[in-house]
DNA sequence: AATCGTACGTACCGATCGGTAACATTGTCA
DNA sequence: TGACAATGTTACCGATCGGTACGTACGATT
């Protein structure tokens, strides 16, 4: 195990050089994945707009597969982000966190050509729960069911289970119909629905 | 333009004879698009399991994407039966129609392998707006929203138009979070959540 | 200078993709 | 019975799929 590179620091983004082949790998991957599918593209276009070959994919990752389920960890990572910025501007008000993420989403799934969730996108694409891409999304949505379990406490509801799974479906549904339908969609009534949800759950 | 054919009827089941390759092609590919999605299925699995070959699917298919157009439109079909099957036991009750089939679908989206709305499953399979099979679904589903608004209006909502939206995002997040969650997941608190939004959505 | 580990590229693998040409079989009419 | 159209089958196409064996350029160590 020789763990001694005095000029590279491994877990950092290094930005004093030129990107490695399997970050520049990682990259690509992550935009394509997710603006056309992970079954819709193959290794091949990956590594072409990447500007490497392919072997150089298969030295950094085990499989296509695993690619995809290291894309959608990286995903995961920058859900969480946007998730919890809320929670800087707004700190010690759940509400105004998570309506603060709802605006957001809401502009943002109002905009043609917007793709939802990849987390879920990884799901509707890989109906087999053996598939490893499908495992980081189902195990990801859960924690998010959990974490809006905690907010929908903090926000004082009588049931916050109950208006957690509602706050979850709102979002679910955001994320697909947003989609479907271009500008003008159901997405953009997600934050005065998420309000009338919100208001009846609390007295 | 031969069209005379005496003793067969052209849009009608047929129900006296063997089914013909074209309607077994049909039935197949409905049940494997649906369970397995469109990408994943090959048009050989297809035809191996219908117990034909190639050719025939290609005789009165022009394409696999044909094909799965025509599947989306079998599959809206039998959507709008079990969605407006309410109108029959409710008459002129627009809310316990829609109600029926929340409930409906909500036990369906909380059981193990449930797999969503084949029309949705297509629009994320295909985020470009030139596939066939995505046209029908965005059309179905403006068609939904048109339905929803008028149920809405029915029920007496203050902003039906809203209503709709909130319902269109309950049912699409039900859709999705279905798939992801096992049993016990969102989806069964669907009919719950509905009635709180629908009640806040009258007076 | 000889050596070694790392990083990357060239060229290729068998399998499967969607789709088709050409031929055999069948049923329905005159 | 014979002609015709519809529907079936065998065998194949080029393209692309995910994945890999193998050679090479290069910087650090001895």
């Amino acid at each position: 195990m020789p763990a001694k590179r005095p000029p590279s620091h491994p877990a950092e983004p290094a930005a004093e050089e030129k990107p490695k082949a399997a970050e520049r790998i990682r990259r690509t991957a992550r935009e394509l994945f997710y603006r056309e599918g992970i079954r819709a593209i193959g290794v091949e276009e990956i590594v072409t707009r990447a500007g490497v070959t392919k072997p150089s994919l298969y030295r950094s990752y085990a499989s296509k597969d695993e690619l995809a389920a290291e894309y959608l960890r990286d995903y995961e990572v920058a859900f969480w982000k946007v998730f919890e910025a809320g929670a800087e501007t707004h700190p010690s008000d759940a509400r105004a966190q998570l309506m603060a993420y709802f605006e957001g989403l809401s502009q943002r799934a109002s905009q043609a050509g917007y793709r939802g969730c990849g987390l879920t996108n990884a799901v509707v694409e890989y109906p087999g729960d053996d598939h490893p891409a499908r495992k980081v999304a189902e195990e990801h949505k859960r924690k998010l069911r959990t974490r809006l379990v905690e907010l929908s406490t903090a926000m004082g509801a009588k049931n916050p289970a109950l208006l957690a799974d509602g706050l979850l479906l709102l979002l679910e549904g955001t994320y697909a119909s947003g989609q479907m339908f271009g500008s003008h969609g159901p997405a953009e009534s997600l934050v005065n629905i998420a309000n009338q949800l919100i208001d009846a759950s609390l007295s």
